[in-house]
DNA sequence: CAAACCAATCTGGTTAACCAATTCTTATTA
DNA sequence: TAATAAGAATTGGTTAACCAGATTGGTTTG
């Protein structure tokens, strides 16, 4: 057997293939929910594939809900119909990787959502958690250090304290890239950093006296440049 | 080498272990944006687990966008300072499963988004692939059948319209699971299946008609008995 | 002395062999 | 004949061997 090396792009082909392969099994063997899948050793011959290809195809269905490998046993269709099964592998396949308005535009979504859960159950362990976060935002800016990081944590601790653990999730998911470009296109300066401070310091304000209109209110005038950015790109 | 059969949970628990003492390395060694890791045969020997443990860990912390992996050339921590890995590093460990109140709450939150920017952003593909999933849904609740799976198709169709990729992305996550406990819970029954037929209609007319506002509306109408339904479990 | 070259080594990725739990078949027995 | 036990085959998971590109240190060469 031939061994390549492949890139990334390659590979996110390669699998994409798969997944549409089986997709088409699923439909002509008319496969429904807790319906075994052929084994990986099967599928990967009839693909013409290696084991560990279809390994990873199955797993990122997996991820998503739709398939269900047990150990020892094999691979079954998940209690979602053929009709949601095609749907959504459809769209899975058609997935493109997030532009950087994306994120932003959801990052501003979430965290007007999770200040204001925020306010209403945050425990006091929370609260301690944020003021750390604070504190620590406002010494490194003090200093005049960049605090891009330090910032980033806050609205974090903000998340967990909003008690919904997909949003906690999603954030985390997205927390990274925003970093990441943020100083790529220096979003941030050092004015708009002191400012910040004071920001940081009404919102937590709010969700410490659990006022969760208010908390919103101060997270969005803490957003407003980065609004105006987010849709002037 | 003795070999066992692990459990999910326990697996998993391992991987975090992984991950505490890859973040106990970076602080030690002072690792810094760009660095490289130790290769994963030297982790696995360490930290006297298998490279495939080593690698998973690492394929998690990548997905989380705090390491990126080179062919043939290493791991490296990503641009990404040490404050915010030990911060995010410390969040992904206490990441709980999410409950169907959380996921309830962020479909909520994320759909009312959604829709809006549908209504603004969608082409005359979107319309048409929308109009199709409702016509689905329609004849499967006219002919008196379950129609859950055609339901969420025209709301990830809405989502796809929103030209957001990112919450499209965070709307495929959450739909399976969302569909699963549905079915489970019996959330829609007959009565509403046909009410819904008519929000949808309304729905899609308003995206058409590129009334955000109206269309935001719309959903929440179609949301209300979900909206009871989650905060009352 | 610096640049170009080369081979040994190290790297993440890939493949193939192996493991043990499960499942299916078959033989045995009451 | 039906229930049961034994064993062979199948399964996803795991480990170890292997691959080829990347790196590195030393050597040669202009």
């Amino acid at each position: 057997m031939k061994l390549e090396i492949l890139t990334k792009n390659e590979n996110q082909e390669i699998q994409n293939g798969i997944i549409s392969k089986i997709r088409d099994l699923i439909n002509y063997k008319n496969l429904e929910p807790g319906d075994k899948l052929p084994s990986e050793r099967m599928l990967s011959e009839k693909f013409e594939v290696s084991r560990t290809n279809v390994r990873e195809a199955i797993q990122k269905l997996e991820f998503y809900g739709l398939l269900k490998s047990k150990p020892q046993s094999g691979t079954f269709i998940a209690d979602i119909g053929q009709v949601a099964m095609n749907g959504m592998i459809e769209d899975i396949l058609r997935l493109e990787d997030p532009d950087f308005k994306s994120l932003v535009e959801t990052r501003i979504l979430l965290e007007l959502k999770t200040v204001r859960l925020a306010a209403t159950r945050r425990t006091e362990q929370d609260l301690t958690n944020m003021k750390e976060a604070l504190d620590a935002y406002s010494v490194k800016v003090e200093n005049g250090m960049d605090a891009v990081q330090e910032d980033l944590l806050f609205h974090l601790a903000i998340a967990k304290a909003s008690g919904n653990s997909t949003m906690n999730t999603f954030m985390l998911i997205i927390t990274p890239e925003i970093i990441t470009k943020f100083e790529e296109y220096h979003v941030c300066d050092k004015g708009m950093a002191f400012k910040g401070i004071q920001e940081h310091q009404d919102i937590f304000e709010a969700i410490k006296n659990q006022d969760p209109q208010l908390a919103k209110e101060k997270m969005k005038i803490h957003f407003k440049a980065l609004y105006q950015y987010c849709y002037n790109i």
